[in-house]
DNA sequence: ACCTGAACACCGTTCAAGT
DNA sequence: ACCTGAACACCGTTCAAGT
Protein backbone atom coordinates (compact mmCIF):
# COMPACT_ATOMS: atom_id res chain seq x y z
CA UNK A 1 0.00 0.00 0.00
CA UNK A 2 1.18 3.55 -1.33
CA UNK A 3 2.02 5.85 1.65
CA UNK A 4 0.14 8.96 1.05
CA UNK A 5 1.64 11.08 4.08
CA UNK A 6 3.91 14.22 3.30
CA UNK A 7 7.65 12.79 3.25
CA UNK A 8 9.01 14.29 7.15
CA UNK A 9 11.63 16.40 6.72
CA UNK A 10 13.96 18.22 9.23
CA UNK A 11 11.90 21.70 8.98
CA UNK A 12 8.47 19.80 9.10
CA UNK A 13 9.50 18.81 12.02
CA UNK A 14 10.19 22.32 13.44
CA UNK A 15 7.76 23.77 11.96
CA UNK A 16 5.10 21.16 13.72
CA UNK A 17 6.93 21.39 17.36
CA UNK A 18 6.59 25.09 16.87
CA UNK A 19 3.26 25.26 16.47
CA UNK A 20 2.50 22.84 19.02
CA UNK A 21 4.44 25.14 21.39
CA UNK A 22 3.02 28.20 20.43
CA UNK A 23 -1.04 26.23 21.20
CA UNK A 24 0.05 24.24 23.67
CA UNK A 25 2.92 25.23 25.80
CA UNK A 26 6.48 23.90 25.68
CA UNK A 27 5.46 21.00 27.91
CA UNK A 28 3.28 20.18 25.59
CA UNK A 29 6.03 19.41 23.27
CA UNK A 30 7.14 15.91 23.87
CA UNK A 31 8.83 13.57 21.59
CA UNK A 32 5.51 10.99 21.25
CA UNK A 33 3.05 14.39 20.95
CA UNK A 34 5.11 15.54 18.27
CA UNK A 35 5.07 12.23 16.50
CA UNK A 36 1.46 11.98 16.88
CA UNK A 37 1.25 15.47 15.65
CA UNK A 38 3.16 14.37 12.32
CA UNK A 39 1.03 11.35 12.07
CA UNK A 40 4.53 9.65 13.02
CA UNK A 41 5.70 7.57 15.45
CA UNK A 42 7.66 9.33 18.27
CA UNK A 43 11.34 7.33 17.41
CA UNK A 44 10.79 8.09 13.65
CA UNK A 45 11.30 11.71 14.82
CA UNK A 46 15.10 10.74 15.16
CA UNK A 47 16.27 10.60 11.70
CA UNK A 48 15.69 14.04 11.23
CA UNK A 49 16.14 15.03 15.11
CA UNK A 50 19.33 14.29 17.15
CA UNK A 51 17.22 13.97 20.37
CA UNK A 52 14.97 16.37 22.46
CA UNK A 53 17.81 18.63 22.75
CA UNK A 54 18.32 19.09 19.43
CA UNK A 55 14.70 19.71 18.37
CA UNK A 56 14.79 22.59 21.07
CA UNK A 57 18.26 24.26 19.62
CA UNK A 58 16.10 23.63 16.29
CA UNK A 59 12.83 25.28 17.50
CA UNK A 60 14.85 28.17 18.37
CA UNK A 61 16.96 28.92 15.45
CA UNK A 62 13.98 28.66 13.47
CA UNK A 63 12.16 30.87 15.28
CA UNK A 64 14.96 33.38 14.99
CA UNK A 65 15.29 32.82 11.23
CA UNK A 66 11.81 34.40 10.98
CA UNK A 67 12.93 37.58 12.07
CA UNK A 68 12.35 39.94 9.42
CA UNK A 69 15.62 41.58 7.29
CA UNK A 70 17.27 44.33 9.04
CA UNK A 71 16.30 47.58 7.45
CA UNK A 72 18.74 50.68 7.27
CA UNK A 73 17.02 53.67 8.50
CA UNK A 74 18.86 57.12 9.22
CA UNK A 75 20.80 56.67 12.21
CA UNK A 76 22.01 53.49 13.24
CA UNK A 77 20.15 53.78 16.84
CA UNK A 78 16.78 54.09 14.68
CA UNK A 79 18.50 50.69 12.83
CA UNK A 80 19.37 48.84 15.89
CA UNK A 81 15.77 50.02 17.38
CA UNK A 82 13.58 49.02 14.20
CA UNK A 83 15.52 45.95 14.00
CA UNK A 84 15.16 44.52 17.35
CA UNK A 85 11.96 45.86 18.26
CA UNK A 86 11.13 43.72 15.17
CA UNK A 87 12.64 40.74 16.16
CA UNK A 88 10.78 41.31 19.78
CA UNK A 89 7.70 40.94 18.25
CA UNK A 90 8.11 37.69 16.63
CA UNK A 91 9.30 36.58 19.89
CA UNK A 92 6.19 37.46 20.94
CA UNK A 93 4.53 35.38 18.75
CA UNK A 94 6.64 32.87 20.71
CA UNK A 95 5.92 32.79 24.38
CA UNK A 96 7.89 29.69 25.11
CA UNK A 97 11.14 30.75 23.12
CA UNK A 98 12.72 33.28 25.67
CA UNK A 99 12.62 30.82 28.17
CA UNK A 100 13.82 27.95 25.81
CA UNK A 101 16.34 29.94 24.77
CA UNK A 102 18.45 30.47 28.28
CA UNK A 103 18.72 26.75 28.28
CA UNK A 104 20.17 26.50 24.85
CA UNK A 105 24.62 26.81 24.80
CA UNK A 106 24.97 27.26 21.54
CA UNK A 107 23.48 28.95 18.56
CA UNK A 108 22.73 28.18 15.32
CA UNK A 109 23.36 29.57 11.95
CA UNK A 110 19.97 31.88 11.52
CA UNK A 111 21.11 33.04 15.09
CA UNK A 112 24.44 32.64 14.22
CA UNK A 113 23.83 35.40 11.17
CA UNK A 114 21.41 37.86 12.81
CA UNK A 115 24.06 37.97 15.46
CA UNK A 116 26.35 38.86 12.75
CA UNK A 117 24.17 41.79 11.42
CA UNK A 118 23.34 43.49 14.54
CA UNK A 119 27.77 43.80 14.94
CA UNK A 120 27.76 45.09 11.79
CA UNK A 121 25.36 47.73 12.41
CA UNK A 122 27.57 48.80 16.15
CA UNK A 123 30.87 48.92 13.98
CA UNK A 124 29.42 50.62 11.19
CA UNK A 125 28.48 52.95 13.24
CA UNK A 126 31.70 53.30 14.61
CA UNK A 127 31.83 51.80 18.12
CA UNK A 128 35.19 50.20 19.32
CA UNK A 129 34.55 46.24 19.47
CA UNK A 130 34.86 46.72 23.13
CA UNK A 131 32.16 49.13 23.19
CA UNK A 132 30.18 46.54 20.29
CA UNK A 133 30.36 43.71 22.61
CA UNK A 134 29.11 45.46 25.45
CA UNK A 135 25.76 46.38 23.31
CA UNK A 136 25.03 43.32 22.33
CA UNK A 137 24.61 42.12 25.88
CA UNK A 138 22.71 45.01 26.87
CA UNK A 139 20.39 44.90 23.95
CA UNK A 140 20.45 41.32 23.83
CA UNK A 141 19.59 40.24 27.25
CA UNK A 142 16.21 42.74 26.75
CA UNK A 143 14.69 42.77 23.88
CA UNK A 144 14.98 39.41 23.68
CA UNK A 145 14.23 38.14 26.91
CA UNK A 146 11.01 40.91 26.76
CA UNK A 147 8.22 39.40 29.48
CA UNK A 148 9.44 39.68 33.14
CA UNK A 149 6.58 37.79 35.42
CA UNK A 150 8.52 38.47 38.58
CA UNK A 151 7.64 42.24 38.03
CA UNK A 152 4.15 41.90 38.15
CA UNK A 153 2.89 42.17 34.63
CA UNK A 154 4.37 41.13 31.00
CA UNK A 155 6.00 44.07 29.72
CA UNK A 156 4.02 45.59 26.51
CA UNK A 157 5.55 46.44 23.46
CA UNK A 158 5.63 50.00 24.68
CA UNK A 159 7.84 49.20 27.53
CA UNK A 160 10.07 47.31 25.41
CA UNK A 161 10.49 50.14 23.30
CA UNK A 162 11.30 52.69 26.35
CA UNK A 163 13.69 50.15 27.64
CA UNK A 164 15.23 50.16 24.60
CA UNK A 165 15.59 53.51 23.99
CA UNK A 166 17.25 54.14 27.35
CA UNK A 167 19.63 52.05 26.32
CA UNK A 168 20.33 53.05 22.93
CA UNK A 169 20.57 56.94 24.09
CA UNK A 170 23.20 55.70 26.75
CA UNK A 171 25.22 54.03 23.61
CA UNK A 172 25.28 56.98 21.61
CA UNK A 173 26.27 58.81 24.43
CA UNK A 174 29.34 56.46 25.43
CA UNK A 175 29.99 56.27 21.01
CA UNK A 176 30.33 60.02 21.16
CA UNK A 177 32.55 60.34 24.21
CA UNK A 178 34.76 57.47 22.86
CA UNK A 179 35.34 59.69 19.48
CA UNK A 180 36.02 62.76 21.38
CA UNK A 181 37.55 61.92 24.83
CA UNK A 182 37.19 64.67 27.47
CA UNK A 183 40.49 66.33 28.35
CA UNK A 184 39.87 68.03 31.46
CA UNK A 185 39.20 65.45 34.45
CA UNK A 186 36.55 62.87 34.59
CA UNK A 187 33.05 63.97 35.69
CA UNK A 188 32.12 62.21 39.23
CA UNK A 189 29.63 59.24 38.62
CA UNK A 190 31.25 58.93 35.41
CA UNK A 191 30.99 55.14 34.55
CA UNK A 192 34.43 53.49 35.04
CA UNK A 193 34.80 51.58 32.26
CA UNK A 194 38.29 52.80 30.32
CA UNK B 1 12.23 2.63 67.47
CA UNK B 2 12.62 6.29 67.70
CA UNK B 3 13.02 8.16 64.13
CA UNK B 4 17.01 9.99 64.56
CA UNK B 5 15.77 12.02 61.16
CA UNK B 6 15.60 16.32 62.06
CA UNK B 7 11.61 16.57 61.51
CA UNK B 8 10.78 17.87 57.63
CA UNK B 9 9.55 21.67 57.27
CA UNK B 10 8.68 23.85 54.27
CA UNK B 11 12.19 25.63 54.93
CA UNK B 12 14.18 22.48 55.17
CA UNK B 13 12.61 21.05 51.74
CA UNK B 14 13.39 24.33 49.70
CA UNK B 15 16.81 24.85 50.86
CA UNK B 16 17.73 21.13 50.07
CA UNK B 17 15.44 21.61 46.64
CA UNK B 18 18.49 24.89 45.96
CA UNK B 19 21.16 22.62 47.38
CA UNK B 20 20.27 20.24 44.74
CA UNK B 21 19.41 22.86 41.84
CA UNK B 22 22.76 24.58 42.79
CA UNK B 23 25.10 21.17 42.44
CA UNK B 24 23.06 19.63 39.60
CA UNK B 25 20.84 21.75 37.49
CA UNK B 26 17.48 22.14 37.76
CA UNK B 27 16.38 19.05 35.75
CA UNK B 28 17.96 16.74 38.54
CA UNK B 29 15.56 18.41 40.79
CA UNK B 30 12.48 15.95 40.70
CA UNK B 31 9.82 14.95 43.91
CA UNK B 32 12.11 11.61 43.85
CA UNK B 33 15.31 12.51 43.84
CA UNK B 34 14.99 15.44 46.17
CA UNK B 35 13.35 13.04 48.34
CA UNK B 36 16.21 10.77 48.31
CA UNK B 37 18.34 14.05 49.21
CA UNK B 38 16.40 14.32 52.18
CA UNK B 39 16.19 10.63 53.42
CA UNK B 40 12.18 10.68 52.90
CA UNK B 41 9.85 9.30 50.22
CA UNK B 42 8.94 11.27 47.59
CA UNK B 43 5.60 11.37 48.34
CA UNK B 44 6.58 12.67 51.86
CA UNK B 45 7.29 16.11 50.44
CA UNK B 46 3.59 16.49 49.59
CA UNK B 47 2.70 17.36 53.03
CA UNK B 48 4.89 20.55 52.91
CA UNK B 49 4.83 21.45 49.59
CA UNK B 50 1.73 22.06 47.62
CA UNK B 51 3.34 19.71 44.31
CA UNK B 52 6.03 20.55 41.72
CA UNK B 53 4.84 23.97 40.69
CA UNK B 54 4.77 25.33 44.45
CA UNK B 55 7.99 23.78 45.11
CA UNK B 56 9.66 26.04 42.47
CA UNK B 57 7.51 28.99 43.66
CA UNK B 58 9.54 27.96 46.87
CA UNK B 59 12.44 28.30 45.51
CA UNK B 60 12.54 31.29 43.65
CA UNK B 61 10.79 33.29 46.64
CA UNK B 62 13.45 32.00 49.17
CA UNK B 63 16.45 32.91 46.53
CA UNK B 64 14.71 36.50 46.88
CA UNK B 65 14.71 36.56 50.46
CA UNK B 66 18.36 35.92 50.53
CA UNK B 67 18.99 39.33 48.92
CA UNK B 68 20.73 42.13 50.76
CA UNK B 69 18.61 44.29 52.26
CA UNK B 70 18.73 47.34 50.29
CA UNK B 71 20.57 49.75 51.15
CA UNK B 72 20.17 53.99 51.09
CA UNK B 73 23.49 55.85 48.85
CA UNK B 74 23.44 59.34 48.10
CA UNK B 75 21.38 59.37 45.00
CA UNK B 76 18.18 57.45 44.22
CA UNK B 77 20.15 56.14 41.20
CA UNK B 78 23.37 55.30 43.56
CA UNK B 79 21.14 53.28 45.94
CA UNK B 80 19.27 51.04 43.20
CA UNK B 81 22.70 50.19 41.66
CA UNK B 82 23.53 49.05 44.90
CA UNK B 83 20.33 46.86 45.48
CA UNK B 84 20.13 45.81 41.99
CA UNK B 85 23.77 44.74 41.37
CA UNK B 86 23.67 42.95 44.90
CA UNK B 87 20.41 40.91 44.04
CA UNK B 88 22.05 40.07 40.84
CA UNK B 89 25.05 38.75 42.90
CA UNK B 90 22.81 36.39 44.62
CA UNK B 91 21.07 35.49 41.48
CA UNK B 92 24.29 34.69 39.70
CA UNK B 93 24.87 32.25 42.53
CA UNK B 94 21.82 30.16 41.19
CA UNK B 95 22.05 29.82 37.45
CA UNK B 96 18.89 28.40 37.16
CA UNK B 97 16.84 30.80 38.94
CA UNK B 98 16.30 33.17 36.38
CA UNK B 99 14.95 30.31 33.92
CA UNK B 100 12.71 29.10 36.90
CA UNK B 101 11.78 33.18 37.41
CA UNK B 102 10.56 33.03 34.18
CA UNK B 103 7.84 30.28 34.43
CA UNK B 104 6.36 31.82 37.53
CA UNK B 105 3.44 33.46 37.24
CA UNK B 106 2.83 35.22 40.77
CA UNK B 107 5.36 36.55 42.94
CA UNK B 108 5.85 34.99 46.96
CA UNK B 109 6.02 37.09 49.78
CA UNK B 110 9.47 37.91 50.07
CA UNK B 111 9.20 38.72 46.24
CA UNK B 112 6.60 40.68 46.94
CA UNK B 113 8.47 42.89 49.87
CA UNK B 114 11.24 43.28 47.40
CA UNK B 115 9.44 44.87 44.59
CA UNK B 116 7.86 47.44 47.55
CA UNK B 117 11.21 48.41 48.70
CA UNK B 118 12.35 48.76 44.47
CA UNK B 119 9.11 50.95 44.33
CA UNK B 120 9.33 53.20 47.13
CA UNK B 121 13.02 54.00 45.98
CA UNK B 122 11.43 55.43 42.90
CA UNK B 123 8.54 57.26 44.55
CA UNK B 124 11.13 58.90 47.16
CA UNK B 125 13.42 60.04 44.14
CA UNK B 126 10.71 61.96 42.70
CA UNK B 127 9.50 59.55 39.63
CA UNK B 128 5.74 59.49 38.73
CA UNK B 129 4.01 56.22 39.13
CA UNK B 130 3.89 55.79 35.28
CA UNK B 131 7.41 56.38 35.25
CA UNK B 132 8.00 54.05 38.43
CA UNK B 133 6.44 51.84 36.58
CA UNK B 134 8.09 51.45 33.22
CA UNK B 135 11.46 51.57 35.63
CA UNK B 136 11.10 48.64 37.20
CA UNK B 137 10.42 46.83 33.79
CA UNK B 138 13.44 48.39 32.32
CA UNK B 139 15.53 47.42 35.53
CA UNK B 140 13.75 43.85 35.92
CA UNK B 141 14.43 41.96 32.88
CA UNK B 142 18.02 42.89 32.93
CA UNK B 143 19.41 42.34 36.39
CA UNK B 144 17.07 39.48 37.88
CA UNK B 145 17.88 37.92 33.77
CA UNK B 146 21.81 38.62 33.89
CA UNK B 147 22.59 35.91 31.65
CA UNK B 148 22.54 35.88 27.76
CA UNK B 149 23.33 32.47 26.18
CA UNK B 150 21.78 33.55 22.55
CA UNK B 151 24.75 36.42 22.29
CA UNK B 152 27.47 33.65 23.23
CA UNK B 153 28.74 33.70 26.42
CA UNK B 154 27.56 34.87 29.93
CA UNK B 155 27.31 38.80 31.26
CA UNK B 156 29.60 39.21 33.95
CA UNK B 157 29.20 41.82 36.45
CA UNK B 158 31.07 44.65 34.48
CA UNK B 159 28.18 44.18 31.68
CA UNK B 160 25.91 43.65 34.23
CA UNK B 161 26.85 47.51 35.63
CA UNK B 162 27.03 49.13 32.20
CA UNK B 163 23.68 48.38 31.29
CA UNK B 164 22.47 48.88 34.05
CA UNK B 165 23.90 52.49 34.20
CA UNK B 166 22.74 52.79 30.93
CA UNK B 167 19.49 52.96 31.83
CA UNK B 168 19.75 54.55 35.17
CA UNK B 169 21.19 57.53 33.68
CA UNK B 170 18.54 57.38 30.99
CA UNK B 171 15.96 56.90 34.07
CA UNK B 172 17.48 59.93 35.99
CA UNK B 173 17.03 62.20 32.94
CA UNK B 174 13.50 61.33 32.21
CA UNK B 175 12.95 62.41 35.96
CA UNK B 176 14.54 65.56 35.45
CA UNK B 177 12.48 66.16 32.20
CA UNK B 178 9.46 65.29 33.98
CA UNK B 179 9.96 67.29 36.57
CA UNK B 180 10.60 70.85 34.86
CA UNK B 181 8.90 69.92 31.21
CA UNK B 182 10.83 71.82 27.84
CA UNK B 183 9.07 75.15 27.02
CA UNK B 184 9.70 75.38 23.22
CA UNK B 185 8.80 72.28 21.07
CA UNK B 186 10.03 68.67 20.99
CA UNK B 187 13.41 67.92 19.52
CA UNK B 188 13.78 65.26 17.51
CA UNK B 189 14.40 61.96 18.79
CA UNK B 190 12.63 62.29 22.21
CA UNK B 191 10.21 59.22 23.21
CA UNK B 192 7.00 60.02 21.93
CA UNK B 193 6.01 58.84 25.31
CA UNK B 194 3.69 61.95 26.96
C1' DA C 1 17.49 5.07 4.67
C1' DC C 2 13.43 5.41 7.06
C1' DC C 3 9.98 3.89 10.23
C1' DT C 4 8.10 0.69 13.92
C1' DG C 5 7.05 -1.21 18.58
C1' DA C 6 8.62 -3.21 22.67
C1' DA C 7 11.51 -2.21 26.52
C1' DC C 8 14.22 0.50 30.12
C1' DA C 9 14.81 3.90 33.38
C1' DC C 10 12.89 7.67 34.63
C1' DC C 11 8.83 11.54 35.72
C1' DG C 12 4.52 13.93 38.83
C1' DT C 13 0.72 12.67 41.29
C1' DT C 14 -3.44 9.77 43.35
C1' DC C 15 -4.75 6.75 46.57
C1' DA C 16 -5.27 3.38 50.33
C1' DA C 17 -2.79 2.09 54.10
C1' DG C 18 -0.04 2.57 58.04
C1' DT C 19 1.79 5.28 62.56
C1' DA D 1 -0.69 15.01 61.05
C1' DC D 2 2.89 12.86 58.82
C1' DC D 3 4.94 9.32 56.12
C1' DT D 4 4.83 5.05 53.10
C1' DG D 5 4.57 2.15 48.88
C1' DA D 6 2.04 0.55 45.11
C1' DA D 7 -0.11 2.19 40.99
C1' DC D 8 -1.24 5.25 36.87
C1' DA D 9 -0.24 7.92 33.07
C1' DC D 10 3.25 9.97 31.33
C1' DC D 11 8.63 11.06 29.78
C1' DG D 12 13.41 10.45 26.52
C1' DT D 13 15.98 7.08 24.47
C1' DT D 14 18.03 2.20 23.11
C1' DC D 15 17.53 -1.54 20.48
C1' DA D 16 16.12 -5.30 17.39
C1' DA D 17 13.16 -5.78 13.77
C1' DG D 18 10.84 -4.66 9.70
C1' DT D 19 10.43 -2.21 4.69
Amino acid sequence: MIDRRPPLTRARVLDAAIALADRDGVDAVSMRRLGQELGVEAMSLYTHVHGKDDLLDGMVDAVVARFPVVRREASWTATLRGALLAAGAEMARHPWAPGVVRTRTSPGPATTAYLDAISRILADAGLSAALADRARHALGGRVLGLTDILFGRQSDEADAAFALDLVLDGLDRERARQAAPPTGRTREGDWKMW
